[in-house]
DNA sequence: CGGAGTAGACTTTTT
DNA sequence: GTCTACTCCG
C-alpha cells in the first residue's frame, strides 16, 4: 500500500491522520511532537481532499498562531500545488493540469491567517447583528480607553469604596502609576478571556474578613468602573478593540448558531488549526461552536511546545477539545528533524527532565531510516564558562569561538551529502530580545549576523510611539492625545504626578505641561513644529521632532541601535511618499495610521552590520524561532536564573475566587497570596522547561549550549535554577552516550 | 560599618 | 532609564 496522500509521501502515522480527515462530519485532534511533520501532514490533507473529493482549495480555512507561520503555510501549500501541476504536465494529463491551475489561482482566496484575522473576517462577513465597526475604529479604541481611564480615576476619588487607593500615605504610588497599573491589570484579565464584571463580583464576594479585603474591593471596583466607562464610550462612538473581536465572535457563533452556522458552512467546509496548544479557552470555544457546521475540523498541537502561557494560552485545550468531542487524540511522534545521534542525546535529556515535568514524558521516536551523519561534529555539546560575574564577555568570546570553529568544517547533510558548514547553517537562540540586542552589538564585525526580531517595521514599539507623538503634536492641546504620548520615550522627563486632583482646580494635562519647568523645552518643540508645519517638509519635521525629544539618545543609551535605525527609516519612508504625493504632516500621519492598522509589511531597517549578506548567522529569540529548524543551534547563557523574586507578579486573578494583589506599600494580600505566588513559580518553571524544549528541538545536527557559574547542578527547583541545571542533572546519563555524541565540560 | 560609586540585568507576542 | 548587588575607601 502506498503511503502517498495528495501526492506527498507520508509515514504511516501521518497517513492515518489524512485518512481520518477524509471522514465526513467529524473532528480530528492530533498531538504532535517537534519535527514530526505537522505542516507537511496538513498540506497533504488539503491536497488529498482536493484530489479525492469534490473540494476546492478555498473551501478550507487554515488557522495558524503567528503571521510568520501563516507565510510558511501559504508557501508550503503553493509549492505542493506547483508539484501537482508539474506532475500533471509530465503525465500529459490535461484535465488534472487545468484543475490544479485553477486551484493555484484559488490559493489567493483561501483563508490562511491567525485566529484574530479569522474572527475579524467572520464578524465582517456574517456579523449582521453584532455588526463590526470599520477598521479605523479599532485603533480609536485605545483613545477611548485612555479617556475611560481618566474618568475612572476621577470617579474613584469621589467613591468611598475606592478613595483609600488615593491615600498616598498608605499606598505609595503616584496617580499616574495607579492608572498604569489599572490599565495593565485590566488588559491582563481581558487578555485571558475573563470577564471584568465577573472577576469584580467574585472579589467582592470573597468574605475573607481580613484587613486587606477593602483594598481588593477597591481595586475590583475601580476595574469595574473602568470596564463600564470604556464599554459606554465604545458603544457611543463605535470603537472595537482586539479583545472585543474575540468576545464578539464567540458570542456571535454561540448565540446566533442557527443564523451564522449556515452562512459559515456556505463559505467554508474544512477548518484546520495549527499550533493549537497556543490557543486559549475562548478561542477553543469558537472553534468548537463552528465544528458541527463543517465537514471536518483538524486541530494539531503539542503541549510540550506551549510557550505562550504568559499571554493566557492554555495547553490543556488539546485534551479538552478531544474530550468535548469524545475523541482520542491521534499522535504524531516520529521526529524526522534531528540526526540519529542528536536524537539519542535529546531523548536522554528530555527523559531526565520528564522526571520533573509530567508533560515531557510524551516521547519522541525516530523513523527507521534516521540520518546517521558521517562527519566528526559532536551533536550535543555543553560548554562551561568558569566565571560568576562578568558573564557576558566570556560567553560571547566562547560563542564567537564556536562559530569560527564550526564554519568550514565538514558536515554530512541529509540531502546534499558532505559539504562545508556556512554561516547560514548556524542559529543563535536567545531567551529575550534584550539579550539578543546586547549580544548582537558586541559581536566582532567579521561575523555576518542577521537578526530576526519578530514583528515587522510598523509593529515596532518605537514606530508606534512615533505615531502617538505625532498625534499629540497635530492635535495639541488635546488631552487624550497628550496622554497617549506620555507613555513613550518621546517624553524626555518624568510623567506628571498630580493630574488627578480633587481640589476643584480640575487640572488638565496640558495645564500641567504649561506649569512644569522640565517641559518648557519640550512644549517649545511642539509649538515650533506646529508653526513650521506649513513651511517645512515632512522629513525635516520628523528629524526636528527626534531632536527636541532626544529620542535617539534615549534608544542609543539603551543600546537599541535597531530602534534608532528604524526611526531613520521612517524618515526615508516619508521621503519616498513625497515622490508620489504632496505630503503634509497630517497626510503623513494618516498614511502611518493606515500602515499601523493594516499591519503593512515592511522590513526593518538595516543597521549597517548585516547589509544584504544572505550567508549570515541568524540571531533569533526562541519564541520567534518556533516552527523553524537549523543544522547548528547555539544557546548562549543557559546559566541565567529562571526565577527572579523582583519579577514575581503582585497581581493575580484566580478563576472562581477573584483577584488578589499586593499594592506598593504592602496592602491587599489575602492569606492565600503566597500560595498563588508558589503556584506561579511552578507554572513559570514548567513554561521555561517547554521553552528550553523548543530551543533544543530546533537543531537538526548540532546543539551547542554555553553556561556559566557553578559546574555542579543546583538542587531541583532551587532559586538559582536554570536551563544549565537540566543538562547537568542529566549529565551522567548523557556522558554514557560517548564522546562522539556528547561533550560536556 | 556605612556611604559613594560602579557594573550589570532588564521576559516571551497576537491584534 | 532604573534598580540592585557589589566594591572600595574612610
Amino acid at each position: 500500500m502506498s503511503l502517498k496522500r495528495g501526492g506527498i509521501e507520508l509515514s504511516q502515522e501521518q497517513a492515518d491522520i489524512v485518512d481520518s480527515v477524509m471522514q465526513p462530519d467529524s473532528i480530528t485532534v492530533v498531538s504532535a511532537g517537534a519535527g514530526s511533520g505537522k505542516t507537511r501532514t496538513m498540506v497533504a490533507s488539503v491536497l488529498h481532499l482536493v484530489s479525492e473529493k469534490n473540494v476546492s482549495i478555498d473551501d478550507f480555512a487554515l488557522i495558524t498562531f503567528t503571521n510568520k507561520a501563516t507565510d510558511e503555510m501559504r508557501e508550503r501549500l503553493e509549492s505542493g500545488v506547483l508539484e501537482r501541476i508539474e506532475e500533471a504536465e509530465k503525465a500529459g494529463d490535461w484535465d488534472q493540469l487545468s484543475r490544479w491551475f485553477e486551484q493555484k489561482e484559488r490559493i489567493a482566496s483561501t483563508f490562511i491567517g491567525t485566529i484574530h484575522r479569522f474572527c475579524a473576517m467572520l464578524l465582517r462577513n456574517f456579523g449582521y447583528t453584532e455588526l463590526i465597526a470599520h477598521e479605523s475604529e479599532i485603533i480609536m479604541a485605545s483613545h477611548y480607553f485612555q479617556a475611560a481611564l481618566k474618568d475612572t480615576m476621577n470617579e474613584g476619588l469621589e467613591d468611598s469604596t475606592t478613595n483609600i487607593l488615593f491615600d498616598t500615605e498608605q499606598v505609595h504610588w503616584a496617580p499616574h502609576v495607579m492608572a498604569e497599573r489599572l490599565k495593565s491589570w485590566y488588559e491582563y484579565i481581558r487578555g485571558r478571556g475573563r470577564s471584568i464584571t465577573e472577576v469584580a463580583s467574585e472579589t467582592l464576594r470573597q468574605n475573607e474578613n481580613d484587613d486587606n479585603q477593602k483594598y481588593r474591593n477597591a481595586v475590583a471596583t475601580m476595574l469595574e468602573k473602568l470596564e463600564n466607562n470604556y464599554r459606554e464610550l465604545k458603544r457611543e462612538k463605535g470603537g472595537v478593540d482586539t479583545n472585543d473581536l474575540l468576545h464578539k465572535c464567540a458570542a456571535l457563533v454561540e448565540q446566533h448558531k442557527n443564523q451564522i452556522g449556515p452562512l459559515v458552512a456556505s463559505r467554508f467546509r474544512y477548518l484546520f488549526v495549527d499550533e493549537f496548544q497556543d490557543t486559549d479557552e475562548l478561542q477553543m470555544n469558537i472553534i468548537q461552536s463552528l465544528a458541527p457546521r463543517l465537514k471536518h475540523v483538524l486541530v494539531v498541537g503539542d503541549r510540550k511546545q506551549a510557550i505562550y502561557g504568559f499571554r493566557g494560552a492554555d495547553h490543556s485545550v488539546i485534551r479538552k477539545i478531544a474530550e468535548l468531542n469524545n475523541k482520542t487524540p491521534l499522535s504524531l511522534s516520529a521526529s524526522r528533524r534531528p540526526t540519529e545521534p542528536l536524537h539519542k542525546a535529546q531523548s536522554v535529556l528530555f527523559d531526565n527532565m520528564g522526571l520533573r515535568y509530567e508533560f515531557l514524558q510524551e516521547k519522541l521516536t525516530q523513523p527507521d531510516d534516521a540520518h546517521v551523519p558521517k562527519d566528526s561534529l559532536v551533536p550535543f555539546q555543553y560548554e562551561h564558562v568558569k566565571t560568576f560575574k562578568d558573564r557576558q564577555g566570556p560567553i560571547i568570546e566562547r560563542m564567537v569561538g564556536k562559530i569560527r570553529e564550526y564554519v568550514g568544517q565538514r558536515i554530512h547533510d541529509r540531502h546534499k551529502g558532505i559539504r562545508q558548514v556556512e554561516y547560514r547553517d548556524i542559529c543563535v537562540l536567545f531567551r529575550s530580545n534584550y539579550q539578543l540586542q546586547s549580544y548582537h552589538s558586541l559581536i566582532p564585525s567579521d561575523i555576518p549576523v542577521v537578526t530576526d526580531t519578530g514583528g515587522g517595521f510598523f509593529r515596532k514599539p518605537e514606530i508606534v510611539a512615533c505615531y502617538h507623538m505625532l498625534q499629540a503634536i497635530l492635535k495639541y492641546p488635546d488631552d487624550v492625545s497628550l496622554d497617549l504620548a506620555l507613555g513613550t520615550p518621546f517624553l524626555p522627563f518624568n510623567a506628571p504626578n498630580s493630574i488627578y486632583r480633587n481640589d476643584g482646580t480640575n487640572l488638565v494635562l496640558r495645564d500641567w505641561f504649561e506649569d512644569e519647568d522640565d517641559c518648557k523645552e519640550w512644549l517649545k518643540g511642539i509649538r515650533n513644529i506646529r508653526k513650521r508645519m506649513k513651511v517645512d517638509l515632512v522629513p525635516q519635521l520628523l528629524t526636528n521632532m527626534y531632536e527636541f525629544t532626544r529620542v535617539r539618545e534615549y534608544y542609543g543609551k539603551m543600546g537599541n541601535l535597531q530602534a534608532v535605525a528604524n526611526l531613520e527609516k521612517l524618515v526615508m519612508w516619508s521621503r519616498e511618499l513625497m515622490n508620489t504625493e504632496a505630503l503634509t504632516l497630517q497626510h503623513f500621519f494618516d498614511r502611518l495610521q493606515v500602515a499601523l492598522l493594516t499591519g503593512m509589511e515592511m522590513d526593518e531597517a538595516d543597521t549597517g552590520m548585516e547589509d544584504t549578506k544572505p550567508n549570515s548567522v541568524r540571531f533569533s529569540t526562541v519564541h520567534s524561532a518556533k516552527g523553524l529548524e537549523y543544522p547548528i543551534v547555539i544557546l548562549p547563557d543557559i546559566g541565567r536564573r529562571l526565577l527572579n523574586d523582583e519579577q514575581m507578579p503582585t497581581f493575580f486573578e484566580i478563576p472562581g475566587w477573584g483577584l488578589d494583589l499586593e499594592l506598593p506599600g504592602g496592602q491587599g494580600c489575602s492569606s492565600s497570596f503566597n500560595e498563588w505566588v508558589d503556584h506561579y513559580r511552578q507554572n513559570m518553571l514548567e513554561e521555561e522547561a517547554r521553552i528550553f524544549y523548543v530551543a533544543v528541538t530546533r537543531a537538526e545536527h548540532v546543539i551547542c549550549m554555553i553556561g556559566h557559574g557553578y559546574d555542579k547542578p543546583n538542587p531541583i527547583g532551587d532559586e538559582n535554577w536554570s536551563w544549565k541545571d537540566e543538562v547537568l542533572h542529566a549529565g551522567d546519563s548523557l556522558k554514557g552516550l560517548g564522546k562522539k555524541i556528547v561533550k560536556i565540560d
